[in-house]
DNA sequence: CCGTTGCATTGACATCCATCGATGTTAGCT
DNA sequence: AGCTAACATCGATGGATGTCAATGCAACGG
C-alpha cells in the first residue's frame, strides 16, 4: 500500500503555558468579568460581580482568582473593599499565545 | 457605611459561544494540532499525529472530534486515510470572539 | 472592644474532560 | 469472500473543574 501522504511535520513548540492561559479565558462567567473590567476601563468592585452574576460570593472569588493567578487582572485591596483592574498586558498575552499557534510557515 | 463605588455596568453579552470556542483550543494537543496545520498550510493525514504525539489514536481521535465540532477544522477522507485542514475562517472566529471580550467602551 | 460587612479560603460534592482498551466501520488488497 | 490497515466510536476510569455552605480574616463603625 502506498504511503499515506508526504510525512507532515508536526510542530514541537510547547503549548503548555499558551492552553493554561486560554483555560483560564475559556469559561462564560470569566468572559463575561474580563469583557466588563475591558469596558469599564477602570477598576470593578468585586460586589459589582456578585451582584450582577447568578453566583454566590464564593464562587465570584474563585474565577477571579483563577484570572488573577493567570496574571490577567490585578486587585487593589482598599478598606473593606476589593477593586480589580485588567491587567495591562491582558488583551497582548493572549493575543501572543494564539499568534504562537496560527502563524504561517516561515518562508526562508 | 459608604457605597464601594459608583456602581460599575457588567456587561450583558451571552459569552457561552465564545467559551465553549475557547474551550475547544484550551488544550496543549489541540493547539499541537491547529499549528501544525496552520503551518502546513496544506492538508495533514491523522496518521502524522499519531506517529508524532504521545497519544493513542481513540485520543487523537477525540482531540480533532472536538476540533471538528467546533467548526475549526475540515477533514476529507481519500481512501483509508482522512486528512485535516484548517478551516479557512478558524483564526477569524478566534479572534472575533476575543474582539467581543476585550472591545473598549463605545464613546458615544 | 464587639458586631457587622466585604471578600478569601476551605471542604465537599457533582459534573465534565482526557485518556485508553475494545470494538465498529470503511477501504484496499489478494 | 477474507484479511489487513486507518480511523471513528463506545465504555470505563481517574483527574480536573464549577459550585456552594461553612468558616476565616481584615477593615470599618459604634
Amino acid at each position: 500500500m502506498q504511503r499515506c501522504c508526504p510525512p507532515a511535520k508536526v510542530v514541537e513548540t510547547d503549548f503548555e503555558p499558551a492552553a493554561g492561559l486560554l483555560k483560564a479565558i475559556a469559561d462564560p462567567y470569566r468572559l463575561t468579568m474580563l469583557a466588563t473590567l475591558a469596558t469599564a476601563e477602570d477598576e470593578v468592585c468585586v460586589c459589582d460581580f456578585t451582584d450582577a452574576l447568578p453566583l454566590n460570593q464564593p464562587t465570584v472569588s474563585h474565577h477571579l482568582r483563577i484570572l488573577r493567578e493567570a496574571g490577567l487582572v490585578t486587585c487593589d485591596r482598599r478598606g473593606t473593599w476589593v477593586y480589580y483592574q485588567l491587567a495591562a498586558d491582558a488583551r497582548a498575552r493572549v493575543d501572543h499565545a494564539l499568534a504562537l499557534v496560527f502563524r504561517k510557515k516561515v518562508h526562508a
